[in-house]
DNA sequence: TCAATAGTGTCTCTCAGACAATATTTC
DNA sequence: GAAATATTGTCTGAGAGACACTATTGA
């Protein structure tokens, strides 16, 4: 090492952005894959994402937006890190470091536009075990729907998977396909009324019994965590 | 780019592990920090960290844990991955990443080692505007301050601030240097019971007044999270 | 004895779970 | 009317906050 802190002293690790975009489909936890174009794992399945492009990105935030964007055509509306996952074993090149995003999206936002390609779909994140899924991606897939699955416990999260007016019902069926258990109506509706997050519409929909009040998010306010866990 | 995954294709962000590690002293959370002895903010104090060496470190944790360890003599009771910072502005040498990772120790299993230099030292984190920190780190040491904070809320994780042997007292006070605000003894005691992660040995140390129960947490045990915070 | 800290007992309050009761809808 | 879903009412239980009370130490 010549000159202190010259980038090109170092070998550097093999440093990538992911994202586990979710969505709720068919009352199920799905997760977007993208088909892999070149090696290593070509063919096989993997998350969305890429190398910093260091002329457009302004940080890696945008670089997981700019790719989530070129496979689904939308920005998803939640977005945050996950978690960084690094090693020798993970990437047949080397040393490699990804830092991985979780994301939310209402499925039709993304639906219409993948339908016309065959190289990015949803997969139920169940089963995952009948694909071959590039990578670690697997793993990662795994921790990212445990942390959704926490967030669905004490935060208003899930609600960035539906559409933007729904009806508690609908809300309730999210949750449940998150979380994998049943909650009770009362305790989702006591939330929503506390959380002051969301505002009712002049419209009621039909939904196989007594109409049901539409919902919308209030405009500008952020996501509320509670103090309390729904119960495991 | 002829040839797809060549590394050197890409111009690569400047990628770099970073450690906020925190302990208790005087009853005031205090942050490690670092004199930088090169370029850039050469004399300003920064986190201990550095570039990931691939000969030496089999996952970023590695690199952490290498980096404080050779600040600090010790490798630190907890750690936890924090988050990632990127942009063009942060460096001035161009667009970066750092990942940076949380840590906790007792005070005196560092003190005695740093208190022989110079370049190392505690500084409390209420303190910081009175420094001169390099990057974005004294930013991010606020981020990795609130994020110990909620975790004080909902779990057992400041107990990594204390030695192997403490008192609820002890704890108590951590707990409250942490989070800023006093909590009852009895919700501690309670906590304690709950979590099942504690023993107490065959000693009582003295407090000023009656002699206090000494604990330890049991071998092998996990960190245990609870259902519900501790009021704001 | 008093001051100081440790530890216990117990009441209140909040909010999730449970579930009954009522309200609207379609068929 | 019956089935289905929406909405409200209300009781129970867990656990945090508050705080009084007892216990044990040193000065």
């Amino acid at each position: 090492m010549t000159t202190p802190y010259n980038i090109n002293d170092y070998q550097n690790p093999l440093f990538t952005v992911d994202s586990v975009l979710f969505t709720i489909k068919n009352n199920a936890l799905n997760v977007l894959l993208v088909k892999r174009a070149n090696q290593p794992f070509i063919d096989h399945w993997g998350l969305p994402g890429g190398f910093v492009d260091i002329n457009k990105d302004t940080s890696t935030d945008q670089t997981a937006l700019r790719k989530l964007k070129e496979k689904t055509n939308v920005s998803p509306l939640y977005l945050e890190q996950l978690e960084s996952y690094s090693g020798h074993e993970r990437d047949p090149r080397g040393f490699s470091v990804t830092l991985v995003y979780f994301a939310l999206v209402p499925e039709q936002a993304v639906s219409t536009h993948i339908e016309t390609v065959d190289d990015v779909k949803w997969i139920e994140v169940n089963s995952l075990n009948t694909l071959s899924i590039a990578f670690d991606h697997a793993y990662i897939i795994q921790q990212a729907k445990t942390r959704l699955q926490q967030k669905a416990l004490y935060s208003m999260t899930p609600v960035y998977c539906l559409p933007p007016c729904f009806t508690i019902g609908q809300f309730k069926q999210v949750i449940e396909a998150i979380i994998e258990k049943t909650i009770q109506r009362k305790t989702l509706i006591r939330r929503i009324e506390a959380s002051d997050m969301f505002e009712t519409i002049d419209k009621k929909v039909k939904s196989g019994g007594r109409l049901a009040q539409v919902y919308k998010i209030k405009p500008g306010v952020d996501i509320v965590n509670f103090e309390r866990n729904l119960s495991i």
